[in-house]
DNA sequence: ACTCCTAATGCATTCGTATGCGCAGAATGC
DNA sequence: GCATTCTGCGCATACGAATGCATTAGGAGT
């Protein structure tokens, strides 16, 4: 309606400023930018004008403008290593959600694998465009995040941890899901059991890992033990080389729900059935995991609750930057679907 | 290392300006800006002292104040309509390379079905914080584009297209893509043939069936059309409202691949054999339609061309706002699989 | 030796909004 | 009826970088 108006007759050579606005009322421009932001010594008389003025011109403020006065862009960045896995989107629908109901813009950074940070890629990150950041790719190895923090830029640390850093963390309990997985798998009576994790310098990987290790300390021997990207490509390739190794494990439990997909990929190819001759156990229970073409065992990271409060968290941070850091663990629990069972009793034999 | 001195000796209080590092020089703050922004009139001794300034001291230039003046932010903003499903998080991979590589960062805008555009919303839009504006999310109904485009504000449409608009189309041949499905199954021999589509106000759904009527103009009842969103839900959903009818199709023709693959998991839960008892075609060929658990046939909507060029022809109309707009068709080409073979016998007696 | 030009830099202003301070008039107190 | 407290608003400036114009110094030309 209103708009419609002022989008017909917009001026094209320069778009309408608080000074136009408050000439059209008759006030002065700091008027109407007290009035727009309600601030209450301004009366009630004078903002109902200005509001109409303002509407009546279509008057939008200038966000560039506002953040230089006002040292706040209302934009957040999230950083993730890619998007294009079934994980990550999913994390960022969650988040994305959250950080609009705080009047937050999400600016999306897709982060290719690094090592030692360099400033010119930090740049767009410490040139105050964004007023905090959500970081869900760092790796154990990274700087990045500790030289953030040092130049005052308010992080939070989503899903991937990394030590010795006083900054705000959340991430699953990764050790326990390990353990989970694992003695799932021995309970139901595996000997020959292999792993097809992700990224080494991941604390995803490495807690997990541990976690397996610690159940499974006899039966899991490091040339089991395989570690790829966490993609889809990784564990196909995984599954390949342990099927047509040596000696075949009757269970494999992926570094995520994406590895064990491209392990059920793999292994339907080959032939071989899901669960009789192989059980598959994979981590996060994205989505897809329940898909009936899927029915994966995996482990539940909390990964909603993870997404929502690690925004939530940074929200907190923008505002507070000092106070307390929080480290918190969210549980991990594991949810039995189609794709484990006990070893064939041939592989039983011939143990 | 410069980064590392800088790192430690920051100070808190304020970042460091421009002025600073004139100050630090014996400049102009004026020179300082040029100096750094390359400009040929600076002799390359200055430019190299301030240089060494700027890195000692950790200047990082302020992006608010440099988009004020500029009145540019380097910010697109790249709405979709959701992101959960594998099939925008692919394009947006792909979109994102291309921003990137063009210097710009990228505001995702997660779009909630709207019909008319509604001030408040579009706000963050008419702010000049973006620069320009992808969006993958119009609908046929929305006036959102339109009104965008009035207030001047750059954009391209992607993927999905609205009819009487002078901007950027980049969309695929969706009439031809139709087609391409449709004869497919013909060609197998299908006469009880079932369309599974997206929502009926997006110009994907309406070409596309379009395209499957003109050849299937006798073989699809309009009762045999059905509409739903572009999810594997509805997939689900339709599949089982389908399979579970009066007369049961031996062919499904799904909107796209997301709902392919929806209608894939109905089918094998209800204990469908693919493609004997039932042929499954889909659109647009996402990756996931090649795993080894699917073997989707489909049509490749040419999707990673749209996201280069899409993301490339808004740089371009960043920078020449007017100009000829371009509506470009990409081809479709039909990719057979494992989704899709001749009816089964019986099927063609009862016929 | 004097003018003219060019190169290199400084000066001042601009972008649009937010906000501390001050000032007027009205309302209140006694 | 005068001092006092609000109320409501204007004035001026700051935010930090970019840029048109002015200015200086040094070199070329005659």
């Amino acid at each position: 309606m209103a708009l419609d108006d002022s989008a017909s007759s917009a001026k094209p050579p320069g778009r309408v400023t608080s000074r136009e606005v408050a000439a059209a009322t008759g006030v002065h421009q700091s008027t109407v930018s007290r009035a727009l932001r309600g601030d209450s010594r301004i009366s009630q008389a004078t903002r109902e004008q200005v509001e109409q003025a303002a509407r009546q011109l279509g008057y939008v403020p200038n966000r560039s403008a506002r953040s230089l006065r006002s040292r706040r862009t209302g934009i957040v960045g999230v950083m993730v290593p890619n998007i294009d896995n079934a994980y990550y989107p999913q994390l960022l629908s969650d988040i994305n959600r959250e950080f609009a109901a705080a009047g937050y813009s999400m600016v999306l950074i897709v982060d290719p694998p690094h090592r030692r940070s360099d400033v010119s890629r930090l740049g767009s990150l410490l040139d105050a465009s964004v007023d905090g950041l959500l970081i869900l790719s760092a790796t154990l190895d990274s700087d990045m995040p500790a030289v953030l923090h040092a130049r005052g830029v308010p992080i939070v640390l989503g899903v991937r941890s990394v030590p010795g850093l006083d900054v705000d963390i959340m991430e699953p309990d990764n050790f326990s899901a390990g353990r989970a997985a694992a003695q799932h798998v021995l309970d139901l009576g595996h000997s020959e059991v292999a792993a097809a994790m992700g990224p080494e310098i991941t604390s995803t990987t490495k807690h997990r890992l541990l976690g397996i290790q610690s159940v499974l300390a006899d039966t899991l021997p490091p040339e089991r033990i395989l570690h790829g990207q966490y993609s889809h490509e990784a564990g196909y390739a995984a599954c390949n080389r342990l099927l047509r190794g040596a000696d075949v494990p009757t269970a494999i439990i992926a570094g995520n729900d994406v590895i064990a997909i491209g392990i059920m990929d793999a292994a339907r190819q080959l032939g071989v059935v899901i669960p009789d001759e192989l059980s598959v156990v994979g981590f996060d229970d994205i989505q897809m995991a329940s898909w009936h073409s899927f029915r994966l065992t995996t482990v539940d990271m909390g990964t909603v609750a993870i997404a929502e409060q690690s925004a939530r968290r940074l929200v907190e941070r923008i505002q507070h930057a000092d106070g307390p850091k929080r480290h918190e663990l969210f549980p991990a629990s594991l949810t039995v679907r189609g794709t484990t069972t006990a070893p064939r009793k041939e592989s039983l034999i011939v143990e």
